[in-house]
DNA sequence: GAATCTCCATACACTGGTGTATTGTTGATC
DNA sequence: GATCAACAATACACCAGTGTATGGAGATTC
């Protein structure tokens, strides 16, 4: 994140006073919408924490219902393109197993803003379509990417697919219900090594 | 939720147009609360919403923050008293392993505006210290309660815990994940039946 | 070196929200 | 039936936020 963009390069390096891009818009939305949800995304809040004023703001987005769709399709288009970090490299069955849950357990609470972004945008698709429709998509690329792993686990499609949900939903209200509570990171390893047992637990010959 | 209340009966029948009380107040706070979050709860449309003027509602409450942390306090006393109902009384261990996930998942998706209220009181808690504490004292009340069923499989007292714990943090998740996208209903159903097997084949003897 | 493009500032009109002070209205009570 | 308490309306001051129109400064290009 050190604002290597291809396009309009050369223009901000950093710290540097001179102009804001789009992106940059949306980075600060990022903060906003992590520390308070996308009620607390504003357009004079964010145009006072960037050093600047409205005027600028809406020279790059059309409007406010422009800034959050914006935010929005770039949310999806990174959680998307992420998916491609979650083949894990191990060899066995349980190893992989293990290394898919840390990765959505302990690492994700680990990344706190990543995590306040997704629940907000999360809350926020209960009460606006569009957001909801991200999320469908994000849920449902997440399952499937995951159904690979418990294909090893089980011959039978159904039983597949509902074991890679009741994980998905597992980690999502892990990260709902622990996150940010005292001791969260010890208790988040026990039930990641707990769901990592169970889901052993259910292969077909048992 | 008839309006039956010990403290000055006999004014407000149900339709009647005449006074409004504090609970009547809270009511109405949870239908907004429940569409669009706490940022959504806001006196001036409560008081449209109640056919009344901004005046009533700062005779009743001193002001906004008092609504919140009474709507609070009333959600956090509610939760914890419901809690005797969660009791089953069906015979052997899978009967009521099962019933009490019915009531946690086919029951809570039913039941949308409760629903609805609990993920916004846990959105807000994100952001506000009080309602932080009182989400934790319900999840912990909750997860001890459940944990009477699972000392049934096992007989270590952290495995007990972190069963409890896992079917929780799987329910909350469903919760947020599944309840109101096409098909929950029977998706909600295939996750329990789920759970309830895998939690079964967490006795100890495994 | 003048024109132009890009980005930001300024000023304005407007909306919706809070909180307070004061007055009105109704119903119970003596 | 006058009084008092409970509840609601009105009017005010104030603030935070959106959106728009227009002007201005810096770099780029011809």
């Amino acid at each position: 994140m050190t604002d290597i963009r291809p396009t309009k390069a050369s223009r901000r390096t950093s710290k540097d006073k001179t102009q804001l891009t789009r992106d940059d818009w949306l980075d600060a939305a990022a903060g906003e919408v992590a520390a308070g949800g996308f009620s607390n995304l504003r357009v004079l809040t964010l145009s006072k924490k960037l050093g600047v004023t409205r005027g600028s703001f809406y020279w790059h987005f059309k409007d406010h219902a422009d800034l959050v769709v914006s935010f929005l399709n770039r949310w999806r288009d990174r959680r998307i393109h992420e998916l491609q970090y979650w083949k894990p490299k191990g060899g066995d069955l349980e190893t992989e197993l293990r290394q898919i849950l840390e990765l959505l357990l302990t690492d994700a609470s680990r990344n706190i803003r990543r995590l306040q972004v997704e629940l907000a945008v999360r809350d926020f698709a209960r009460r606006n379509d569009y957001a909801a429709d991200l999320v469908n998509e994000v849920d449902e690329a997440r399952i499937n990417q995951n159904c690979e792993l418990y294909e090893r686990l089980s011959s039978d499609p159904q039983r597949i697919r509902d074991l890679s949900l009741l994980m998905y939903v597992a980690t999502i209200g892990s990260q709902v219900v622990l996150t940010g509570k005292k001791g969260d990171a010890e208790t988040i390893r026990r039930v990641e090594d707990l769901m990592a047992r169970v889901a052993l637990g259910q292969r077909d010959d048992n």
